[in-house]
DNA sequence: AATGAATGAGGGTTCATTCAT
DNA sequence: CATGAATGAACCCTCATTCAT
């Protein structure tokens, strides 16, 4: 399909992005602490992942783990803060290689999925489900970036409600496909017989009430 | 309307469902803690609720607690039973009244949304959420009526899709619309200009594609 | 001499002041941290005093002092406070008795004394080499008892020194008296050659430039 | 007065004493150690005080301290050792320049004030406060230095005693001044009302019961 | 049934110190 | 000499749970 969007490319965003210290930066010890953090938060909850349990599996002391981070939120704030980095490039490039708004919308759909069930350095999960987690300091922090992501969200929805390709109202479609798509985390396998793809597929159909055209 | 269910009844179906203990008697030991829990369990999660922020809310000591229920995870086992039972049997009770597809499969998004959204004891959140916290001992009893539950949303799924009313597959719809509607808890508010009987307008719209028929 | 105060009724006023849970106290288990507490603050500094410390000492875990007392800050400002209304108390019935400016400067002497060098329970050198140590909120708190306590000690010197009694300056005497009175505890044993009784005549002496009448 | 010393001397001093590495020496790396040092211990004490403030106040890595100490311990010993010694030099010369023994002691007591109060590189305080922080090693390091001032003072009073100028007992007076003069830093400010050749008057009565011959 | 004191394991965090670079 | 990452022991404190009363 000329509109899809190779999930190959999704990936190799990554390499560009890494910055310093950054969760995709596995090289250095602030990204390893991250990349981990992430996967421990997102199997376990930020509650019951020690920062014990970090530093376990990153191979270092727990004490170590605040030369690099000055408390245990930080780390969730920072996991959130590059998931949602990460996340914004990829779909403004992916924006950028799209007109249609049926293309756009995919667009969005598509880098989400990957955002949440993507294979590496993958926090939207935490994003999502431990928003509460995080202290009032740490939440204000991040929601501007949440508010520019969001932003593009819905002026692609709101094209798509005039041009009739999404029956519902924008502001609510979007709160209901936010939740379908974190939830996803809890049954998604992609080593099964739905592709990322498929999946991608069944939620445009969700959204824009299976309409093909 | 015909196939709409009032939302009175909804409320109205607890008096009958008050078992000794459950979270529905508020007049006993038992039912106070596990409706607070249930609350406090929704608000701040499980792991950040402590035995002690339970009991004070109760007006008990924490010592007491334990003469109830065995453990912390007890509690949150029976929360996440009594809130089953009692959505089962609305459930129940709704799909009676129902015949044609469509007023079944409302009446299932009805009720489920009462349970998230509900004003008193409704602990459905708190089953979705905190499914992980659960011990694994726990899991397995309440799975048997997780699975219970299911099985009626599945038959009526089916049902529509084969009378082309839900486009989308059964299965993947399914767990699309447990994240949707379970996460209307972090932004739906009923004193807001949306009803609850407007949000189950939307989510009927998103689960049928806009159909109307 | 008849304006002497006998040692034995400054120990005796404790069994007055016994309230439940105060320093004094020594059958509750919240007296008994705080008696303990009161010796090791005063032996090695509040800083160099670990919790863990203080519960093998009491004979108790580390982690159920704080069923009694919030925080290590609390403990010092509870030791802080019952320390002051101890030494007010003793400071009142003794100037009760005295009516001879000489005398109730003495008695105020006495008294400081004894609560810095007395046998038990006795924390004022605490109060005063401490007082860094204990949070902004915590001084607050003692300060209106300091206040009160050093109210009584200006009118006895200002009365004294409107007399002749005493050459310097009231207000520069008493902090000279502040830093001379709380030093002993650094070097005086009242094991030793001087009595407390003696201690007292010398401070008298440095108070009133060795005048007889 | 031609017995008074005049305190621009007591500063002046400094500049002949400024020995490699030694806390006056603000040139030198170790130096500058000491001298934040010697403020930071005074301001929050030793215990309070870390290693890394430190560095942080010299502008440098918390690791490059020990590239000129070998513990905190040693800091803190040479604070007090070249706080002695500077004082034990400043004393000295004054003591050369004296001959009555009223004047005599106002110079003890005026550099000892000066070593309290004075504005810069001053740690007198640290000594007298901070002896119980100081490792048994590090005691018996410096005692010999303390023995050798003591030494000085008590000839003085004495000699003070003996002639009548000083009423009350040598060894307890010194230790009652020890006191008084060090508590000083808790309350007096040079920028008040009070100047430092006012409170050294003060002092002086206090020694001298009032006696003006 | 309820109390409240005690438990003990474990929580996040601090900090003096070390050491390869 | 300086760096900065790492150490590891110890810190204060929390919390689910127990139990004599």
């Amino acid at each position: 399909m000329a509109e899809s969007i190779q999930l190959g490319r999704r990936g190799q965003i990554k390499r560009d992005l890494v910055a310093r210290g950054s969760i995709t930066d596995t090289s250095s010890p602030k990204g390893m602490v991250l990349d981990h953090a992430a996967r421990l938060f997102r199997e376990h909850g930020y509650a019951r992942t020690t920062v014990r349990d970090l530093a376990r599996e990153v191979g270092i002391l727990p004490g170590s783990i605040f030369h690099h981070f000055q408390s245990k939120d930080e780390i969730l704030r920072m996991v959130m803060r590059d998931s949602i980095i990460l996340n914004l490039a990829r779909v403004r490039e992916a924006l950028a290689d799209a007109t249609e708004t049926r293309a756009r919308l995919r667009a969005l759909i598509e880098c989400e999925l990957w955002a949440i069930n993507g294979d590496t350095g993958e926090a939207w999960t935490v994003l999502v489900r431990e928003w509460d987690s995080l202290s009032k300091a740490g939440q204000s922090n991040i929601l501007e970036l949440r508010d520019e992501y969001e932003a593009l969200w819905l002026s692609v929805l709101e094209q798509g409600h005039e041009q009739g390709l999404v029956p519902s109202q924008p502001f609510v479609l979007r709160r209901f496909l936010i939740g379908a798509l974190s939830w996803t985390v809890n049954w998604y396998r992609p080593e099964g017989d739905l592709s990322l793809d498929d999946l991608t597929d069944e939620a445009m159909r969700l959204a824009t009430g299976g309409k093909t055209t």
